[in-house]
DNA sequence: ACTTTTTTACCCGTTCTCCTACCATGTTCA
DNA sequence: TGAACATGGTAGGAGAACGGGTAAAAAAGT
């Protein structure tokens, strides 16, 4: 079911309901019974708006990708999904550097 | 746009717009609006129905598939660099998982 | 405990999908 | 010339999708 995969993508890049309903564009009272699979038969332009938040195609949505990684990916999957949150959650790649910065300095310093 | 994808798939396959629709159990009113550019934002149900007849998945009738990208950059690209000169430099997750809840926080107080 | 955040659950209004017809233009037989 | 038929397009409407708002219920923080 649709609702399902919009709900696990959504917790998985840390996102409230009304957060990504907010980014997307969208009503959030439609997202909420979409997620509960109230409702069933969401447009494309509808998936298309909450995929392009999610960071992820529209047929995640529809079929399940549990199959990931192929294997042999660089980014392994845990760091995925911190790099879509911190996306989401507003922070600036200047910050991230400065943050990058900091830490090999203070590995350094050991 | 959605329509042309349609209608070309549709030729490929030797289908009249009235026999696709009755294969696929749509209106051929709605098809050939659909086709024309008229209607543009039809239901994943609709399109579902329509692909399976034309033996294609949903996102060739959304993408036009005749590129196949490498793709796998759901993340962009600058991002994916910086996370990974952050796995090299030695960073742990559970760092980054603090600097994230920092600035979470950081912009709340804005 | 109590306060705040998050989610669900309603209401109603507008817009749009998608349907069942019916119409217009061929084209092909007689 | 004519009917039969195939193909695409049109008109109108039922019902679903979608948005806004609000309020109650549930979770989470303090």
């Amino acid at each position: 079911m649709v609702g399902e995969r919009v709900k696990k993508y959504r917790k998985e890049a840390g996102l409230t309901l009304t957060e990504l309903a907010d980014r997307a564009g969208v009503a959030k009272s439609y997202l909420s019974a979409l997620e509960r699979n109230i409702q069933t038969n969401p447009s494309i332009q509808f998936l298309e708006k909450i995929a392009a938040v999610l960071n992820i195609t529209i047929d995640h949505l529809l079929k399940d990708m549990d199959n990931m990684e192929p294997a042999g990916d660089d980014i392994d999957t845990e760091w995925r999904k911190l790099v879509l949150e911190a996306m989401n959650s507003g922070v600036s790649k200047e910050e991230f550097r400065d943050f990058l910065e900091y830490n090999k300095w203070k590995i350094n310093q050991k």
